[in-house]
DNA sequence: GTCTATATTGTGATAGAC
DNA sequence: GTCTATCACAATATAGAC
């Protein structure tokens, strides 16, 4: 893609709202919804300036006028999407609850947050597969400035608990990384495996929607079963 | 893409091989090899046909002499990545053996089929979701001509052994449905999220061959241990 | 079969009127 | 701020020599 460019610019000042309507958006707005849906539904190499355009009612060059090039709102759209997953899914794992409700807590937060935007884990790990390259970018500004500092204590902190349990006889010796991984593979493959896993079982959208109400209930009592000593 | 075109053309007869060494794969194949890893690499979208030109040592030309479009090529390279994890995980699902065994033997089959080519499952689940309009024709072919006959033998054959399990009271009741994506998310997800995960848990590519080791190992234990009534 | 050269279209980006 | 018109180049695809 060709050289950047500066581009001055003043952000408009919020009047304020006279009715309770929810107001049109403005053209940056727009813009920035449509890219969301467009990245989303292409992955960055697959979407068109001019989709996103027709689809917030605006041509091409205002486009480029507000974010300057295809690839800084691709960046934008995704760092902000990456970045809602992960803030669903750090928290939930260092809280200092007891680990069954720290279990429960995670699966009920993690789906409550995603089923909103189902398509969203599946664009994130897809752009993460074809660009790894932003995951170091990313990382840094999911967990804070110090890179892995987040993931070692969520870690640190699973690894405490568990080997407490362990020691106490309350719980099945497991591998915290394995565990971990089980744990956060069995809220996000459903998402990002969506498109496969309804055609392979004969799901419509209402019977995905149920089958996530099911397994809000079932994965904790399914998981913390298999902790059972 | 423009329109598709007619090009005869004849298979060359391979002679016989005089020496134990492997032979140099002519372009045909080379082109297939290097469209492989182009594809799987970049998805459908991000691949350059000049890019696969290179890694096949050959010119763009040739890649339209042997295959015709890139559309075609894509499809091809797909279909193929598609089938061979497909072809791992279904017939080890229908076998007709006890549950545990089942389990194991799914985890083992696909943890070893799939770590010889890492990257298939990030790259199918990454095409899928860009591309959900291929699903029927991939289960179509994947499970045989009648489309989804496989998955509900699959899915009732787990079905049948659950419920005489819960019955006879050697297992805690769970919902095939959930039972079967967890059980497949948990072997497929660290393969697919592997860019994220690595960088996450600071693994290197020995570290998560490790990490895969230790899976097999662990994974069915674990689904086990949930199961027990 | 394989190459070089070229046609053709797609796509991101910019200039400049209003 | 928003538009129309256009540029520049990237990318797929084809023609035709060897």
């Amino acid at each position: 893609m060709p050289t950047a460019r500066t581009i001055a610019r003043k952000k408009k000042v919020a009047g304020p709202r006279k009715s309770a309507a929810p107001a049109p958006p403005d053209a940056e707005q727009r813009i920035l919804d449509a890219a969301r849906r467009v990245f989303i539904r292409r992955g960055t190499a697959g979407a068109r300036m001019q989709e996103i355009a027709d689809e917030a009612g605006v041509n091409q060059a205002l486009l480029h006028y507000y974010y300057r090039s295809k690839a800084r709102l691709a960046e934008r759209v995704f760092l902000e999407a990456a970045g809602r997953l992960f803030a669903a899914v750090v928290p939930a794992l260092t809280a200092d609850a007891p680990l069954e409700e720290l279990i429960e807590q995670f699966v009920h937060r993690y789906i409550d947050e995603v089923r909103n935007s189902p398509f969203i884990p599946g664009y994130v790990l897809a752009e993460l597969h074809h660009h790894p390259e932003r995951v170091p970018a990313l990382l840094a500004r999911a967990t804070g400035s110090e890179p892995s500092r987040m993931a070692r204590a969520a870690l640190d902190g699973l690894r405490g608990r568990i080997a407490a349990r362990v020691k106490a006889g309350t719980m099945r010796p497991v591998t915290p990384e394995q565990f971990f991984i089980t744990l956060v593979g069995s809220v996000v493959f459903p998402f990002a495996a969506r498109p496969i896993l309804t055609a392979f079982l004969g799901m419509d959208d209402a019977a995905f929607d149920r089958f996530l109400d099911q397994r809000r209930l079932e994965l904790p009592a399914f998981i913390l079963s298999a902790l059972r000593p």
